[in-house]
DNA sequence: GACCAATTACGAACGGAATCGTATATTTGA
DNA sequence: TCAAATATACGATTCCGTTCGTAATTGGTC
């Protein structure tokens, strides 16, 4: 199994964030994304990718000049590892701790509490 | 308000659970405590908890020879701090996704579970 | 008061992440 | 075809976190 402990940056996250989002992109698109909420060179964002690329948090396909770049590392695998170590680290190994903070102090919508609900009652049954 | 946005790193988020857990410590308890875990010199726990108080992390009484310890931002405003950094880095702005991630792949107690569920239901109300 | 043990202070080194400038390669359209 | 535009490759720099060795300081003890 490939279990490996992965561990992306912050600008590696971000990276992903945008790949995960439009399920294959090129540097300047990923440099386009990017610069929406800070700034950052059109070569910074390509030099990320690369090393992502040696790294292989993320694919590509060469075969023309502009590369096209894919997340290697699905989003889930990835949240669920981060929340782990979250959870452990910060939360005494507690997750409903996480779960309350999670809840407690950020707003969510009537439709993604009714979510929530559902999964508390498929929970409480298994 | 002091709404500054601390980020400890992941050393100082170690120590920070120390000092949390033990309400206040001395350079050789924190030291103690993180060799439990790793290995670790003691000067460099001891700088550690010097950068720490520099950066405002933690607060000491140097009034005596040895330096006593304790942490200068709260477990809580930290979890908060860094659940919603996650939150939107990870799980696109929202915070059910995190919890659904979280009671999904993690355990979590009948008691935890009502928690829960009492915490959801006064969301409802609110 | 002088020595010993414990403690703090300081600075240097190392590694990794992030950033960008410049060089090189490729495609395209006039 | 060749120049302009567009990409990638590469190297250098800067910054920050971590680590530890060594120096300086302090407090207690004889």
């Amino acid at each position: 199994m490939s279990t490996k402990a992965i561990k992306p940056t912050e600008s590696e996250l971000e990276i992903l964030q945008v790949l995960w989002q439009k399920g294959q992109a090129t540097v300047r698109d990923v440099h386009e994304e990017l610069s929406k909420s800070r700034d950052i060179g059109y070569t910074t964002a390509l030099k990320l990718l690369q090393i992502m690329f040696e790294k292989g948090l993320v694919s590509r396909d060469d075969s023309s000049k502009t590369h096209i770049y894919q997340a290697a590392v699905s989003k889930e695998k990835t949240q669920k590892q981060m929340v782990g170590k979250m959870i452990s680290t910060l939360f005494s190994g507690s997750p409903s701790e996480l779960v309350m903070q999670a809840l407690g102090n950020h707003k969510a919508s009537t439709e993604e509490l009714d979510e929530i609900q559902k999964l508390l009652d498929n929970l409480r049954k298994g």
